[in-house]
RNA sequence: GGAGCGGGUCGGGCGGUCGCCCCGCACCAAAAACAUAUUGUUCACGGCAAGCCGAUUCGUCCAUGGCGGGUUCGCCGUGCUGGACGACCGGGCAGAAUGGGACAAUAUGUUUUUGGUGCGGGGAGGAAAGUCCGAGCAGGGCAGGGCACGGUGGUGGUUAACGGCCACCCGGAGCGAUCCGAGGGAAAGUGCCACAGAAACCACACGGCCGAUGGCCCCACGGGGCACAGGCAAAGGUGAAAUGGUGCGGUAAGAGCGCACCGCGGCGGCGGCGACGUCGCCGGCAGGGUAAACCCCACCGCCUGCAAGACCAAGCAAGCUGGUCAGCCGGCCCGGUCAUAAUCCAGCGGGUAGGUCGCUCGUCCGUGGGGAAAACCCGCGGGCGGAGCCGGUCGGCAACGGCCGGUCCAGAGAAAUGACCGCCCCCCCGCACCAAAAACAUAUUGGACACGUCAAACCGAUUCGCCCAUGACGGGUUCGCCGCGAUGGACGAACGGUCAGAACGGGACAAUAUGUUUUUGGCGCGGGGGACAGAACUCGGCUUAUAGACCCGCUCCGCUU
RNA sequence: GCGGGCGUAGCUUAAUGGUAAAGCCCCAGCCUUCCAAGCUGGUCAUGUGGGUUCGAUUCCCAUCGCCCGCU
């Protein structure tokens, strides 16, 4: 039975863990999110949230992480182990459906991110897996 | 019932599944430390009886002689030599035995850390927000005064403190409940007041009025004229604002010149802690606005902020240059302090970007355990403090304070409170049903009504037409008659009456029934919605955002009793 | 977290408390065979809400938005 959880130690903690993810210059966005994978070696995936300020206030931001977190957790068993995701959140949320560029907050769901993260990942797959073989001792 | 004012409380609830952060307990795994045991290695680590030996030392006894002194000649004292015994010391027994330490390995136990599993407990707000004030706390080596600068601004109180809060005063708004007010000083000084206006604070210039009085002229002696002296400050369109306002008197013209009321100022009495109020008297006005313009007065205020600061680990270069009448409290001065640079200050260059504490009530005492320990850790009990929260009570109009009792349980750090489902609650929309009310339509019944209709026939002091008879009277005439008209009668039409009202029709309105529509209420189904907003060192306030729900007190208006 | 600063036409900037100015842009007209340039005229604003004042872009308070610095 496949627990699904997401603890403290699935996540990128540290400044410098998503510096090296981003510095591995792989990734895809879909003009609402971005999501960027590396190798790892600790056995396990990882999950990094980035949401900017310019998404939204406090309780904007705070919902969208919790979101992506939610999606990482039912979704951390269909991907690859072996390596780290970063998930930044580029456009701008509101909470009142009549703003002027700014997208609905209360039709969002964590489905919505899940399907994103699936996409996402699919199109990333095969260009990892070919520059993970492109150098098999890169990640030293 | 409607409209409104003030204050307070809450900020969806219940259940299930999955999940996040912190704390505690239990178990498992790993690592580290410590303890114990065993084994091994090692150590210029320690000790070892009796018997034995000895060129150690001491004591007792015996023997012998020497020396010195005394002598009662018996001997006494002292030292040396030899022997025996005892004690001590050294050697030896005595080491590859034994004890201890260090290190290593193994086993067991304990503790800590990390990870996992299970159980239990806790887990966002009234504004957590904005950062507008005030404090705690920390640092600036020591830390004070003045100036400058900034803030506040009715009075009294409250508080740790505040620009907060409470009560009162004054002014303004409102019918009122209530609300709003940075609400000291313009007679300390400076500045500004566009346009308009004679003039914006400076004289009363400009523009005016009068000419009573004096002067001049004329004269019919009643007076008239001139505007020279002189008097006056009323009118002067403007403007936000013009040297008190209105009215009456008064005058040559006028004027607080006089009076009344209002405003203003001064003095005094009374009430109030006070701001101030009120009463009386006096002054006749003592001179514009602006201080959220500079300023004056009173009071308050060091600066920086938990990214403060302390410790640990890692890393780098105790590097270079300059400074010393400096720098250290920054804008200035005084006072204070360090004392010439490894240490202080500034600049350049180099390294780190990890962890713990601060930090989530604090502190003290007693006791038990661990511990070398007064340190520190854990458990239990109690006390004290707190500007935390809740309740009660007392004082106070209130803010608030005193006392008593209970409670003090968010603590992350790329940053925890979430997701899904079900039921319930509130609001909106649509559909269906039920009930009530209203409107409309139809039907039936009743039906106010100064509403309408009614034939034929009959009647008529009505009107008209036509016919007949008579032809007054007037006019014309071709003398045949014509025209107009009166009267009477017949006929026809109109009009009025009778018939004819308890008839017929219309019909406000009322009742009943049916149907439609609308509104309200109830119930059911479906759909949508439930705000503002996320702790980051902690408190006290303020401000701002906020769907709704509930409670309390009060005001005004309308209706009913 | 803390400390500063700024909001004026579509854009860039002015403006002692007294009619809000200029350039570019846009529109219309003139000129030209047409376009450009030029000329003439016009439209368009003090972030928002209060307060002080006779009068506020300016002074004060609150609020909204943006920028910068410490780190």
């Amino acid at each position: 039975m496949q627990r699904f959880r997401f603890g403290k130690r699935q996540r990128l903690n540290r400044p410098d863990q998503f510096r090296a993810v981003l510095a591995w210059r792989c990734g895809a966005g879909n003009g609402r999110v971005r999501l960027h994978e590396a190798p790892n070696t600790v056995g396990r995936p990882r999950l990094g949230v980035s949401v900017p300020k310019r998404c939204g206030s406090a309780v904007v931001r705070n919902r969208l992480k919790r979101l992506a977190r939610e999606a990482f957790r039912l979704e951390q068993h269909n991907l690859p182990p072996d390596r780290d995701y970063v998930l930044i959140f580029t456009a701008k949320w509101s909470k009142k459906p009549m703003s002027a560029n700014c997208l609905p907050l209360g039709g969002l769901e964590y489905h919505t991110v899940r399907r994103w993260l699936r996409q996402l990942h699919e199109r990333l797959d095969e260009r990892f897996l070919r520059r993970t073989r492109g150098r098999p001792e890169g990640g030293s």
